[in-house]
DNA sequence: ACCGCGCATTGATCAACGTCAATAATGAGC
DNA sequence: GCTCATTATTGACGTTGATCAATGCGCGGT
């Protein structure tokens, strides 16, 4: 959260947030379609998002974690234009829109900081637009793996030992594979001695290594 | 432009735009790396926005025309993310960051039409990660060749006959293809009858058959 | 108007990934 | 603790698009 504010913007702030809600493994936050009037902040637990197309393909277009905004898509159209759904039982902080467009008018920190949290989406979504228009398939994968590892890293948690909660379909929709490629990947990432794969669980044996291999062959 | 606002109001989004810059074919707006100080919305021309990772791989992320605004994805970092070129002698308006953020704190409909025009982005954004992740090559031409004639048609411009600003290489990139199965898609198109290609110049014959044509094979 | 280089087209071959299929392992629910 | 459905792994084969290569064309610059 922003820092730089006085304390009577900060209660302001607080209770700029609604209400809490949970939202249960395999439920949906809000699904496509649905009229848009809040952004959520993850408290605890882990989604996804999904667009499907008019003919109805799926792509899952991204997993989010704990501190992580999630409905700035809605803005635009004042509709959800994609699902977000629990990956397990998770708690979100429920944001309602123009009570935030309200105090970021009074607010400039808060305004500046949802301008880069609006940014910072853009630029992310863009670094999958290279993935997926450039990398091959198994440096897509240790480029997803190296990036939930930063993440975990940086919410305290180990960089090198995880457990995956999405199936390995929703990776290679994530990546534009097949889940068939990347349970290949895995073990051949595994075979490499970068890694050791049990399901969903991830040891990291040589993160530099694993790093390196998101670019092309050596 | 954003309606709704009072005469004194348009006044002073007006004395927002700070000058105009023109850009010849083939310099940069701005690169990346470079410090953000300001958005451009293009008043004519045509522009490209390319992301280089650090390994040199290089994806163009979007292709900009008249009335859109680019450098959205400076706000989150201070800093530039990607390249911005223009493909043709183009003029965009320059409009100081700071400033508009200061105006959108005081005029609401600018700054709610702020928010949906970067909320738009991120959702273009994601229409492309699907087009990348879901679509073979073919299916992929047609819809950036639909998506163009739309912002043709939108601009007051044809539909069906219009010139391409940028090479097949860049349109390869785009779609993460390379150019030569770009060729190979337009001449298939044009057999199939669904167009004619010479060259840039694009005469869509069949438009609701090469919206068919982002579908899955019939 | 001319020249030259960048751009486009097309063909032949190849590798990566998808598809189809069979089996195994896991864990959620009873 | 057991069972079934879901998820994951692995193999064989097919297809798509990449790669390599050669030729032709057009347009921008002088």
């Amino acid at each position: 959260m922003p820092v730089g504010l006085t304390e009577q913007e900060i209660e302001r702030v607080d209770e700029l947030v609604g209400t809490r809600r949970k939202v249960a493994r395999g439920m949906p936050l809000y699904l496509s379609g649905e009229s848009f009037q809040s952004l959520f902040a993850i408290r605890t637990g882990f989604f996804k998002t999904e667009v499907v197309s008019e003919d109805g393909r799926e792509q899952v277009t991204g997993f989010q974690m704990a501190g992580e905004l999630m409905g700035l898509d809605g803005i635009g159209t004042g509709q959800h234009n994609c699902d977000a759904r629990a990956l397990e039982d998770s708690e979100v902080c429920v944001i309602p829109f123009n009570r935030l467009s309200e105090l970021s008018r009074e607010i400039d920190t808060l305004q500046h900081h949802f301008h880069k949290v609006m940014s910072r989406e853009i630029v992310r979504d863009q670094s999958v637009m290279m993935l997926l228009g450039t990398m091959r398939a198994e440096e897509r994968l240790a480029a997803f793996l190296v990036n939930l590892s930063q993440r975990f890293l940086s919410r305290g948690y180990s960089a090198t030992e995880f457990n995956l909660r999405m199936t390995r379909e929703e990776i290679g929709s994530y990546l534009g594979l097949k889940l068939e490629t990347v349970s290949r990947g895995l073990s051949r990432l595994q075979d490499e001695g970068l890694l050791s794969v049990s399901n969903k669980n991830i040891r990291i044996h040589k993160l530099d290594d694993l790093k390196k291999a998101m670019s092309p062959r050596c």
